[in-house]
RNA sequence: GCGGCAGUAGCUCAGUUGGUAGAGCAUCAGCUUCCCAAGCUGAGGGUCGCGAGUUCGAGCCUCGUUUGCCGCUCCA
């Protein structure tokens, strides 16, 4: 393990070394969790971005893509539950150093009393047997009453409390009703604190005019509330999805592991819309669907695992993880949800607005259920480079550092470089360049040994070097060196490009899916 | 957010009891070079994360702050 999180510092470095990613405003000293993608990051990036988009919307033509804005009205995010489940009232322990939310803390106790009272009934069960009438008993046992209006009046303080956001009262409830920290028995505990997980800002330039509104802390709302556009206006019919790739953001608590948990981060979200009742079929099929599109790339399909929820969120009745072997352990990439009717329903309810779809096959209306597939574009990129990278022991003795990138997502697709830096080599080189520069991107290096040059290339994924050498000029072959098994073979010029473009076309991957 | 550790050139690091910064690799220019990090010559690059304090003098000591790592905590 040890080894492995040196591996993972090594990534890092290499990562900023070669222009992959770069920590954000690095020259004032860093903003925390937050980073930037280089000149080689971005287009690795947009590789991953377009193999996804096209895996949907190509070679599905019942899913089509939006691009939603990133600032939405605020009441979505209250008919979405996020206004109160990112908000969490938290509290510390002075003693233990243990954080925990406030509202935990109090159900806890009111659990409790329930237990209290449970233990109550059973006792008298036993006592009376056949003849025990639970409702009398909950209405006469003195013990019982006193257990329950105890209850019911900490509940009723609790939730005006947390209905008013009143953060005081919920620190004087857990001082009145004695609670105390777990793990050092203590009740010194520090204030109650709101933690506010969206980003807020203001829409309005005065102030006395503005609203507040979140930066989205996921894609997945602009989905369902265009849901009615998308569906008239394309004339969908169920099933069918829609896709989108965009940025969401989200005040972590705690952020951390690179680009693996990061405040300002991008998703590549599918909300498939489905027949109430089928949509556990679709959660099946979509979990295969998705797992064989990451297998695709080729990075080792002993990398990946399904992790089945056993909690479920408040909307699901399904959830799945895909995680991939990260240096630092099977980490999640993408989450595959069976939201239910959830998000349409409370959009219905909380707009006004009739959010329903006419079966014509059934011959009714209703609110479909949806099946989600949401991947991180940044823990995906993070996964490929891990994978990728090797320090390669060379027969010769030395060590090369190389990407093994899967070529259709490497950033640069082929090296043009001159043997020697005269006798019109050069010149060739660039003819060759200026050849293939419009359909792959492509590099012109000229400088230092050749040895040289193909490391460089190498530590940047690129898959293939064409070098230019004197019998070029005699017939217009060249050599094509391939990146992993550093083999070269001759080949004319006039072939290059079906040879290159066979290999790193994002088709040849899409062609594994169909 | 709490606790511990750390921050010196693009990267990896050295820097003695406090005396105004070095190495290797990388980068750039020139020469040389016919296939896997070759060689020679030269050059650029650091107010030692930032701010204050102690001191005649701070990369080194003290405090604050920021960023990162590890452990808690949290995670739709």
């Amino acid at each position: 393990m040890a080894q492995q999180e040196d591996v993972f510092k090594k990534i890092v470095s290499h990562a900023k070394e070669y222009g992959f990613v770069f920590q954000s405003s690095e020259i004032y000293d860093g903003l925390a969790a937050v980073y930037d993608y280089g000149q080689n990051g971005v287009e690795l990036k947009n590789n991953i971005k377009r193999y996804w988009w096209d895996a949907m919307t190509l070679l599905n033509e019942n899913i089509v893509g939006i691009d939603s804005a990133i600032f939405m009205h605020p009441t979505i995010w209250k008919a979405s539950g996020h206004v109160d489940a990112f908000n969490d009232p938290l509290i510390d322990n002075r003693d233990s150093k243990k954080r925990y939310r406030a509202d935990v803390l109090i159900e806890e106790e009111l659990a409790k009393f329930d237990t209290k009272i449970e233990k109550e009934i059973a006792k008298a069960k036993k006592r009376f047997g056949e003849s025990f009438d639970e409702e009398q008993f909950r209405a006469t046992n003195g013990r019982v009453i006193e257990l329950t209006q105890k209850r019911d009046a900490l509940h009723e303080r609790f939730a005006t409390a947390m209905n008013d956001n009143n953060l005081e009262e919920l620190r004087q409830i857990i001082i009145d009703q004695e609670i105390v920290d777990p793990i050092s028995g203590t009740r010194n505990w520090t204030d109650v604190r709101q933690f506010n997980l969206m980003f807020r800002t203001e829409m309005g330039s005065t102030a006395d005019g503005a609203m507040t509104v979140y930066l989205r802390p996921e894609t997945a709302q602009g989905i369902f509330v265009n849901y009615l556009n998308v569906q008239k206006t394309g004339r969908m019919r169920i099933p069918f999805g829609i896709a989108q790739i965009g940025k969401a953001f989200r005040n972590e608590i705690v952020a951390r592991q690179f680009i693996f948990r990061m405040r300002e981060f991008e998703q590549m979200e599918m909300q498939f819309f489905v027949r109430p009742g089928s949509e556990l079929e679709w959660f099946k099929k979509w979990k295969e669907t998705r797992l064989r599109w990451h297998k695709a790339l080729g990075l080792g399909d002993a990398k990946y695992r399904y992790h089945d929820h056993d909690k479920l969120a408040h909307y699901a009745n399904a959830a799945t993880d895909i995680e991939f072997e990260m240096p630092f352990g099977f980490k999640e990439v993408e989450g595959i949800h069976s939201r239910t009717n959830f998000d349409l329903s409370q959009h219905e309810k909380f707009s006004g607005k009739k959010i329903q779809y006419f079966d014509p096959e059934l011959n009714e209306s209703y609110t479909p259920y949806v099946i989600e597939t949401s991947i991180g574009v940044d823990r995906m990129f993070l996964s490929v480079l891990c994978s990728s990278y090797e320090e390669q022991a060379l027969e010769n003795g030395e060590t090369r550092v190389v990407l093994h990138l899967p070529a259709p997502l490497a950033p640069t697709k082929c090296a043009v470089m001159p043997l020697v830096r005269k006798d019109g080599l050069p010149e060739k080189a660039r003819e060759i360049v200026n050849d293939l520069k419009f359909d792959f991107a492509t590099h012109y290096d000229e400088k230092d040994s050749i040895g040289k040059r193909y490391r460089r290339q190498d530590a940047v994924g690129t898959p293939f070097c064409i070098t230019v050498d004197h019998q070029t000029l005699e017939d217009n072959t060249v050599t094509l060196r391939e990146r992993d098994s550093m083999e070269q073979t001759r080949v004319n010029i006039a072939d290059l490009h079906k040879l290159i473009h066979d290999r790193v076309s994002i088709n040849s991957l899409l062609r594994k899916l169909s």
